[in-house]
DNA sequence: TGTTGATCATGC
DNA sequence: GCATGATCAACA
């Protein structure tokens, strides 16, 4: 139903001014979202449809729909990573089901009259979810050997690591090469841009709606 | 121009 | 400080 509606409606909906660029506002749109969609796991670390064990993101694309920024998941386990696994891990419970909204995110528009695409309701396919378990699971190893400080944001597949906090100088508790305790970035696990433009690009090929461009 | 590392706002 | 929502902006 909010398929096409720009931001400024959706905005005046729910009583919410909208900002003047997102500098200082950047997770305004998704937050936006949540709140018109009535959208409930607050900051919990879990799904944001609880009840629906569905997760949603809004992804911003360009004029030709291409995912312009990649995608946040969850937080990074550092500290505690004795028994976890793909199966159990919070990265699949939040992409076991995800509602995908594009949101036109061209500079040239101005905020409000960006427009909501249509909703991509989505499942990873078996080979889709072999990768991400692999990319997880090859960083959760690591991070238990103690080689945090090592990973870069230009490994893995699907996934990337790379820092999630307030600045720099933020730390959390991570385990070190000796196995020590050490003060480390917090990270979060990123979706890349090449993962969701196959999404985008899957959902055009198959949808009424999606055409074939 | 795409990526990587850094950063902004909010709630508790 | 941690988790949510993400985009910014410098640099390769």
């Amino acid at each position: 139903m909010i398929a096409g509606m720009t931001l400024s409606s959706l905005a005046a909906s729910v009583n919410v001014e909208v900002p003047l660029d997102l500098r200082r506002a950047k997770g305004w749109v998704g937050q936006l979202l949540e709140n018109v969609l009535g959208a409930n796991a607050g900051n919990k670390p879990e799904p944001d449809f609880i009840d629906l064990g569905i997760e949603l993101k809004t992804l911003p694309v360009d004029k030709n729909g291409k995912p312009t920024e990649s995608t946040y998941v969850c937080v990074v386990p550092l500290s505690d990573t004795t028994g976890l696994r793909w199966n159990n891990s919070i990265v699949r419970a939040k992409m076991n089901h995800m509602l995908w909204l594009p949101i036109e995110a061209d500079k040239q528009i101005p905020l409000g009259q960006r427009r909501v695409g249509a909703g991509i309701f989505w499942r990873p396919d078996v080979d889709t979810e072999v990768q991400l378990a692999a990319d997880y699971n090859e960083f959760i190893e690591r991070i238990s050997l103690g080689e945090v400080e090592s990973i870069t944001a230009d490994q893995g597949n699907w996934l990337q690591i790379r820092p999630k906090a307030a600045n720099s100088s933020m730390l959390t508790e991570g385990i070190g090469e000796e196995g020590q305790s050490i003060r480390t970035l917090p990270r979060g696990f990123y979706l890349r841009p090449s993962f969701t433009r196959g999404i985008i690009e899957q959902w055009r090929s198959t949808s009424p709606e999606g055409g074939d461009k």
